[in-house]
DNA sequence: ATCCATGCAAACGCTTTGCACCAGG
DNA sequence: CCTGGTGCAAAGCGTTTGCATGGAT
């Protein structure tokens, strides 16, 4: 909606910030001075393979498909750089464990509707509600930095699946 | 919501739902008959006490200069309790402990402002967001049953204190 | 007398960390 | 070579649970 389109021919080929996420890492890793690795390599793949919100628990299971070896202490330490990076958001929902998410070069930031049927997360975004709660903020002497919002509920096909809940 | 007012002169000195809330959960307890005990009494007198969103250790630490006796396991299984009651409401910000909030009677759902400087957790209440929250979701084919929406920012108090952030 | 509640400690799930070894620059 | 990365296993943290004991009804 507030994206504004920059250019028209850049998405056909490359485009300027849509070089592949393991190339991007390659840059921040030797920006600082740190080091390149096949496992980060596979996980990041796999990351951003994946895309949506992933529980670190699962992206493991992933990873163990390319490469059985890879341990659990690697991939975490792999994604918390690449949140450091940019190129992941941790998310906590109420359930204990963190999930990440891709972070696109250009992506705003958005919410999210979570089916409490299916597990199913939605993103999305809406000025509106994001002016309000700049709003309430500031009616409490408040300057808000970030925010959350997470909407629990059943979606369509879950709905139409038991009418009646369970 | 869905409690109704069964005799009506037991409003008269105390009030419907303006007993304390030990006398509440001993009504809770007796009708599931569940059993009284000291240790619990001493844990929701404090908790109601303290009165905000309490983290369960310092409700612990709360509890223990009353009785140093009072296990770690009996706070959580009293809470665990209460929210079953609906008289605390168990609280997931995103620091990985449980917070619990006393939920009183006519008490509505809110949302939280908290101050990334001192902590402060302040409680808010706002329809046009939740009405925004249901017609997004709806957009979504979503119904949706609960929600949470926190906010995290800079108190006034903060902001005077340290202009330019730290 | 009957259950429930308690305390303790062990177990838990998720995540981090110490350490010795391996590998990229 | 030197520094950072890896695997493993142990530790950490908040929370839960099994079990024998103690207390309320």
């Amino acid at each position: 909606m507030s994206r504004q389109a920059q250019s028209q021919h850049e998405s056909s080929e490359a485009g300027a910030d849509q070089r592949s996420p393991v190339a991007l890492l390659g840059t921040f890793i030797a920006a600082r001075g740190l080091k390149h690795s096949r496992q980060r390599d596979v996980i990041v793949e796999t990351f951003f393979e994946i895309g949506g919100h992933v529980p670190v628990e699962a992206l493991v299971a992933r990873v163990h498909e390319r490469d059985r070896r890879i341990s659990v202490a690697t991939v975490y330490r792999t994604m918390k750089l690449l949140a450091e990076c940019g190129l992941a958001l941790p998310r906590q929902f109420g359930d204990g464990q963190t999930r990440y998410e891709p972070a696109t070069a250009g992506a705003h930031h958005h919410d999210h509707l979570i089916c409490t049927g299916c597990g199913a997360i939605v993103e999305f975004e809406n000025e509106d509600i994001e002016d309000l709660q700049l709003r309430v903020a500031r009616s409490h002497g408040f300057e808000v930095e970030s925010h959350k919002l997470e909407l629990y509920g059943r979606c369509a096909a879950c709905r139409a699946r038991g009418e009646g809940r369970s």
